[in-house]
DNA sequence: TCATTCGCAGACTTATCGTATCTATAATAT
DNA sequence: ATATTATAGATACGATAAGTCTGCGAATGA
């Protein structure tokens, strides 16, 4: 049981994005080459982090990808959900009458990591980074 | 992301287990007839459980699974980890120089979902309901 | 207006893993 | 001995993840 290696592109994308805060959208081209992934199918999360609203998309001619305005606020918990989907870390399969007591306890234990996730934001990480060498952030 | 329907079995059928807690071991037979699954593949759970160390197994004609001896306190989490393994949920691709910050933020909140997940044992469950209809808890 | 650059969507392939079954073997009680 | 039961291994199937390819549409710049 593991998140997919797609989360983490996305955490790392949207890292990058934070980080550099460009005025000019930021291609799939060049966040691709940082990351040392493939254009096509990174572009696939990219398109699911603006469908879920946390980045903005430019099409044509030096178009690309870029933060949402005022939005450095940014938790992993949207990252997450938006990659992942919010379904429930856990579903009981079993018929019963009232509600899985199991079910409960999983899923409040899931839930404090999600608030955990929710209150730690994308940018925390760049404050104690310095500006330039953005290459330590891939 | 998912926890996978076999940890939804085994936590179920050590609830009735440790509800039950008979002097007899019972069988994969009559534990998948109760929880309305196939005993081959419930199997598999029990076998994991047992080399876990949490449950003990007798073979041969009247043998099946029991509870090892004082130890009601077993957690979810110790069930969990027993089918699911004990692999972290995210770990980062990337070649970093140093420790990914993306990993360690996600790890943290992790830890807080297992802590709680450790601390919460199956008999937990058992405490407030009543002795007679264990067929309440499948 | 035209070509280029870009994001977007869908079809498609491949690999991995979860789910499940079947069979054979080892252990134990009667 | 024989029946009963757990255990291990091989195998099969399906779903999901991971990744590629292609064509379409939107915007830019010449």
């Amino acid at each position: 049981m593991k998140y997919s290696q797609a989360t983490d592109y996305a955490l790392h994308a949207m890292l990058y994005l934070v980080a550099e805060a460009p005025d000019k959208p930021v291609s799939v081209q060049l966040l691709a080459e940082k990351l040392g992934v493939s254009q096509t199918y990174l572009s696939k999360m990219l398109t699911k982090l603006v469908k879920a609203g946390l980045i903005h998309s430019v099409s044509g001619a030096n178009g690309g990808y870029k933060l949402k305005r005022n939005q450095d606020d940014i938790s992993f918990l949207d990252v997450i959900q938006a990659i992942e989907g919010n379904t429930s870390l856990f579903e009981c399969s079993f018929h019963h009458d009232s509600a899985c007591l199991i079910q409960q306890v999983v899923a409040d234990a899931e839930q404090q990591m999600m608030h955990t996730l929710k209150s730690k934001k994308i940018a925390d990480l760049v404050a104690h980074i310095p500006k330039q060498p953005h290459d330590r952030l891939t």
